[in-house]
DNA sequence: CAGAATCCCCTATGATACTG
DNA sequence: CAGTATCATAGGGGATTCTG
């Protein structure tokens, strides 16, 4: 194996330390809606109804938090247009966009051996 | 650019529903604390003395509650031993090994770019 | 359509004390 | 040392209603 797992613990160790930033991104990233919306967003624009159509079960309230978060984190950038009928797109900053791409080898891996895990479904 | 966020998405597009363990699993990986015990696991093996103090902030109660659910998805094992100083070692499964080798590239991004976030730190 | 504001509930998270 | 049990609390998260 190329990657030694010591390594990799060793470059984050900041983020054992309570204070660091690292923290408050992964809390933000990780949490339940943000990696969802994130992925959402992936296509490039969509609007808040598209958003919350999209993922399932998220409420508007926990849509609009999270979107806040992250566009306050600057991964996600909100458009309004100054229209009639009120439009507003979200799309993901470069940083996102970069994140995401970080994001997916993860998410792929995650798909595949979700169904592994003991722990999500009952096999008796 | 070799990979499309499109696709990303498409692939992934089970864990937009709500039933999805994609979603059960990404709660537990992803949890404020998961994340930092399986880094901290990824040293080897780790004693429980060992995990709460390692990572900063943890409580006995949370450390405990993490290392269940991780064990419970089959990405940590414990292994106890009857000695008379109780002795108890945590190490990463190879379920959990692999998942630590996509989750680094993450952290490293994260970590390099966390205090780029401005709702990280208060510029003010 | 987009979102802000409210009310409410429940669980995640914590601090402490206790036990094997 | 390695947990478990208990109690308490904050805030995550949801449903509903209101406004621009």
């Amino acid at each position: 194996m190329a990657v030694s797992l010591a390594e990799i613990r060793e470059s984050h160790a900041a983020a054992f330390s309570a204070a660091c930033p690292t923290r408050v991104v992964l809390d933000h990233v990780m949490s339940k809606w943000g990696i969802l919306v994130l992925l959402t967003l992936g296509d490039g624009t969509a609007r808040w109804g598209e958003l919350r159509r999209g993922i399932d079960g998220i409420s508007e309230k926990m849509l609009a938090t999270t979107l806040k978060t992250l566009e306050g984190d600057g991964l996600v950038q909100r458009t309004s247009y100054p229209e009639v009928p009120p439009r507003v797109e979200y799309a993901l900053t470069a940083l996102g966009h970069d994140l995401m791409l970080r994001l997916g080898p993860l998410m792929e891996w995650i798909a595949v051996h979700a169904d592994q895990m003991v722990g999500t479904a009952a096999s008796d």
